[in-house]
RNA sequence: GGCCCGGUAGCUCAGUGAAUAGAGCAAUUGCCUUCUAAGCAAUAGGCCAUUGGUUUGAAUCCAAUCCGGGUCACCA
């Protein structure tokens, strides 16, 4: 059990045998005590002031001896200010802890729970590489997967494939037009951003045509319609639906290069899926769910054929899941993949990483599926993460501002290599150790920037300022890892037997406050499917142990009996940044 | 216009019912012959968008208003 429950706990039997009151643990109030007051938790008594009329002062007098009478080896001392009751806890508690936990890599970690939950994230379209906004999306879904698999939950991650579609024909087309037989093989591009080139050389002569019609004298809307490269796409969708070969071997072929592009970004920055899905295959999907949900009265036909479901109940609109033509639209797949994987998986919980420019249609999507009585849609979540913006506002491909993945990544890495090399700590690394390092430095640096951030906020990505290795970032909580690691090794290891300590300094205690509390963090990470809480968490300790280690020196600690409390101290310290950063995706180097 | 999300230091963000609202960056100033200075310490910076309400207590909850964004497609 946790500091804070124990405590909880001990008040709740306290109040029972000091005012035969029952009191439910909801009803308590336990925070760290503020550094200007002497304490550890601290207990408020407004909350009961009412119920037990008594004044605070009394109150917490009254409980504060009591507790520290009934538990003497727990609780060292109290003190009551204004309506708080400031408790300390023994020091032995905080040493015995340390004692038990320090060399547990596995500290926080849960046993499994037998709950099922899918996450659905990436979802990439094959016409164009990955961007800054993708790189929010991955990191913050593999990171959501691994916490959840950090607290006991069992995890399956997909990736639904934007595979076809009027946007895919859109290069198809182009790559038709001008690539003379070009791949990227010839032209030594890799393959998602050859096949890019020609999505934006579609738009491009697509403007040019509009543009040459509308100076002949035709309206916007005629010469948007009328544009022959655009009729050329229109028919092209309509000739892979039908299965023509010369264009299905056509998107076959740009597609793997497109994959084959993926590939490589997915390596480099940890993406990884257990099972992927395929629009292409997906898309037909879902027209049984709309037969089931006009059968079952939850949807509306309309004359033209089109059918809807009525959202109006909710406070929503109508919504269309089937066009007039009885194709597919994005809800009619979204209705199929739901049903698919549920058969697949039985999940408890699918969650969907998506931006919040769906949060319409993913609300929309869950209140269908309630109205159909669909076992698994209180399951259904939507991890909604707002836009990765410059500060000159939305990246906009037309206008080329959007920050590519790969390049920012490259860039990353181009600072990490400049500034160790003028740190020169690690020049007898050789060059794969030193490749491999600049590479946990970028990345560390990219995804702690993207997850720092509580992801339903849009946040600003300022490529002057973002690059930055200082304060609140990865590389200063993989710097902090490293210095501890470089005592470690000084040492060759820390002795396993009791350090004999029995008191703590300030500073010493501080952290092992911290770092009790670590379970309770990825805990609540997982409940809140944030990440954010983790990467600030991990943040003070890096921040409350360099304060410790400017403060106090391990080496030459005043006795033995010190050095091996800090010892132990410094190695726990190092086990939960590294835990910490790895339910971040982030690694962190043993030299730095 | 309806619905949803946001507005906290110059900038980027924490804090969502509790004590005098916190970090990082940027600015100013100290600290490397001692365990890694990608660090530490200090100074300065605030009408928590506005107004009203609920409460012992409000940045936090409620209402209204103002500002910014998203969405309301037979697009995905």
């Amino acid at each position: 059990m946790n500091i804070v429950n124990q405590i909880k706990s001990l008040v709740i039997k306290g109040l029972t045998d000091l005012y035969g009151q029952q009191f439910n643990e909801s009803e308590l109030t336990v925070s760290t005590t503020k550094p200007e007051f002497e304490g550890d938790y601290t207990l408020v008594l407004f909350s009961f002031v009412k119920q037990l009329k008594k004044s605070p002062e009394q109150l917490g007098k009254d409980i504060g001896e009591a507790l520290a009478k009934n538990n003497p080896d727990f609780f060292t001392g109290y003190n009551v200010i204004r309506g708080f009751l400031n408790l300390t806890i023994s020091d032995n508690y905080w040493i015995n802890f340390l004692q038990a936990n320090y060399e547990d890599e596995k500290f926080g970690s849960k046993p499994a729970n037998g709950r099922k939950v899918m996450v659905e994230y990436s979802s990439p379209n094959t016409n164009k590489p990955l961007h800054l906004g993708h790189l929010r999306n991955n990191f913050l879904g593999w990171s959501v997967a691994q916490i959840l698999k950090q607290n006991g939950y069992g995890v399956i991650k997909s990736c639904i494939v934007n595979d076809r579609g009027i946007h895919i024909c859109k290069s198809m087309i182009a790559w038709q037009l001008f690539a003379n037989g070009a791949t990227p093989g010839s032209t030594h591009t890799k393959g998602d951003h050859f096949v890019g080139e020609y999505y934006v050389k579609f738009n491009d002569e697509y403007k040019r045509q509009v543009g040459e019609l509308m100076a002949l004298g035709k309206t916007k809307d005629e010469a948007e319609k009328e544009a022959p490269i655009m009729k050329g796409t229109q028919q092209m969708l309509l000739d892979w639906e039908a299965g023509k070969p010369e264009v299905t071997n056509l998107w076959k072929k740009m597609n793997g290069w497109v994959y084959e592009g993926f590939e490589v970004t997915y390596k480099r920055i940890g993406s990884d899926f257990n099972i992927m899905y395929y629009e292409s295959d997906t898309y037909l999907l879902g027209k049984q769910s709309v037969e089931e949900g006009l059968a079952k009265g939850v949807f509306i036909k309309k004359e033209d054929g089109s059918v809807w479901a009525d959202l109006t109940d909710l406070g929503l609109d109508e919504k269309l899941v089937l066009r007039k033509d009885g194709t597919s639209v994005y809800m009619t797949q979204d209705l199929g993949l739901a049903q698919n994987k549920y058969e697949q998986f039985h999940y408890d919980e699918s969650i969907y990483v998506i931006g919040d420019e769906q949060n319409y249609h993913m609300k929309a999507l869950k209140l269908i599926l309630k109205k159909m009585n669909k076992p698994y849609a209180d399951g259904v979540y939507h991890l909604s993460y707002g836009m990765v913006e410059l500060p000159t506002g939305r990246m906009k491909s037309r206008e080329g501002t959007v920050v590519d993945a790969d390049d920012i990544i490259e860039e990353m890495v181009n600072v990490a290599k400049k500034k160790t090399e003028e740190l020169g700590k690690v020049k007898d690394f050789t060059g794969e150790e030193l490749i491999g390092l600049y590479d946990t430095i970028a990345l560390g640096a990219l995804k702690f920037f993207l997850l720092r951030v509580d992801p339903k906020k849009r946040m600003i990505f300022n490529p002057e300022e973002s690059i930055d290795f200082h304060g609140f970032t990865g590389p200063f909580v993989q710097y902090t890892h490293a210095r501890i690691k470089s005592i470690l090794r000084k040492q060759s290891g820390v002795g396993s037997r009791e350090s004999g300590v029995s008191s703590l300094l300030k500073l010493e205690k501080d952290l092992i406050i911290l770092l009790e509390q670590y379970p309770t963090i990825i805990e609540q990470a997982a409940i809140e499917h944030n990440p954010s809480v983790i990467a600030i968490y991990v943040f003070i300790l890096a921040k409350s142990f360099n304060t410790f280690y400017t403060e106090h020196s391990v080496m030459n600690a005043e006795s033995e009996e010190k050095k091996q409390l800090r010892l132990k101290l410094s190695a726990m310290t190092a086990n939960v940044i590294a835990s910490g950063m790895g339910l971040l995706g982030i690694k962190v180097p043993e030299r730095m």
